[in-house]
DNA sequence: CTTCAATAGTTGAACTTTCTACTATGGTAG
DNA sequence: CTACCATAGTAGAAAGTTCAACTATTGAAG
C-alpha cells in the first residue's frame, strides 16, 4: 500500500523497502554462514563466536556474564552453550577467585584449535557473502549504521 | 591481532570492525524488536513477518512453500509456525486445488485483527530502533548493501 | 500406461533458546 | 552486625528450530 511522505507512523514505501532487505539479508546471511561454517567444522557460528571472544581475552578467559553481555546473549542462554561446550572440551569452567559469585569461562587447547581449524574457511565464507559483496564505502556505512543501532537498543 | 591490507585470507582491521558491529547490532536489534513486540501483542518477530506477507497477497493467502521462500524458513519451520498459529487461529490452512501436492495458507479474520493491532507499535519500535536512528542516506545503503547480500546467499 | 525423479509438505526426535524460579554471594544502609 | 536488595549464575520445563525420514502428487521419459 502507498504511504505519503509525511507519516510519521508508517513508514515510506522507501524506508520500509529498506528494512525488509535487511530483514530478508540478514535471515540468508546467517543462514548461509551457519550451513557453511558446520559442513567445513563441527562448530555452529554462535559457538565460533564464544571462542572467538574467549580466544581475544586475557589469558583466554571471560566470566560468563561478560560473555553474555559481549554475545548479547542471556545469561540462561550463555549457561547451556557453555555447558554443552565443555562437554564436549572446548571450554573450561572454574570459580571465580575475586568474586564468589563469578565463574570464569577459559579457553581449552582443544578449543584453540577447532577455532584456528575453522577460522580460515569461515573467514572466506564471510567474504564471499558479505565482505566481497559490497563495495568498501558500503561496508563502512553498514558497520557504521549498525553501531548506531546497538547504540539505539541500549536504550 | 593486526593484519596486513593485502592479506586475501583475513580481514582488514577495518573490514572485521564492520563485520563485528553487524554482528552486534543485528543480534541486539533482533532482541529489541521482539521484546517490544511481545509485550505489546502476543506475536513474536516471525509470526508478526507471517502475517505480513499473507496480508499482502491477493486473498490474503499463501502456498507454504512461498511463504518458507519469502521468509528465508525452512519447509519444516513453516510446517511447525502455522500449526501453532492455526491453533490459535490467527491462519487457516486449506489443500490446494491446483495442485493436489499444495497447501494454501489463508489469514482469518482474527489473525487480520492481531496484526491491525500490533502494527502501529510496532513500527514506532522498528523506527526507534533502526529508521530514526540512521540518517537516510545510511538507511538506503544498508538495504542497498543487504539486497546485494540475498543475492550472493543464493547462489 | 508405467516408471521414476523431483517437488510439496508433514512428522517426530534431537537440539537450542527462552522463561521462570531458584541458590548464593556481595555491597550497603541503618 | 544484620537486613536487604542487587548481581551472578544455574536448573528444569516450555517453546521454537533443525534434522532426517516419510507420504503423496506431479511431470516427464520411455
Amino acid at each position: 500500500m502507498m504511504m505519503e511522505e509525511t507519516d510519521v507512523l508508517w513508514l515510506t514505501d522507501e524506508q520500509q523497502a529498506s528494512w525488509r532487505a535487511f530483514l530478508e539479508g540478514t535471515a540468508r546471511l546467517n543462514e548461509t554462514l551457519n550451513r557453511d561454517l558446520e559442513n567445513d567444522s563441527d562448530l555452529s557460528l554462535n559457538e565460533y563466536e564464544v571462542l572467538v571472544r574467549l580466544s581475544e581475552s586475557p589469558h583466554r578467559t571471560l566470566r560468563m556474564s561478560q560473555l553474555a553481555d559481549s554475545l548479547a546473549y542471556s545469561r540462561s542462554r550463555v549457561t547451556h552453550t557453555i555447558r554443552r561446550m565443555e562437554e564436549r572440551g572446548l571450554v573450561v569452567r572454574e570459580s571465580c577467585v575475586a568474586d564468589g559469585r563469578g565463574v570464569n569461562c577459559a579457553l581449552t587447547e582443544a578449543g584453540v584449535a577447532a577455532l584456528v581449524a575453522a577460522a580460515p574457511r569461515h573467514v572466506s565464507s564471510v567474504r564471499r557473502h558479505l565482505v566481497d559483496v559490497l563495495t568498501p564505502e558500503q561496508l563502512v556505512v553498514l558497520g557504521q549504521a549498525m553501531e548506531r543501532v546497538s547504540l539505539a537498543c541500549r536504550t
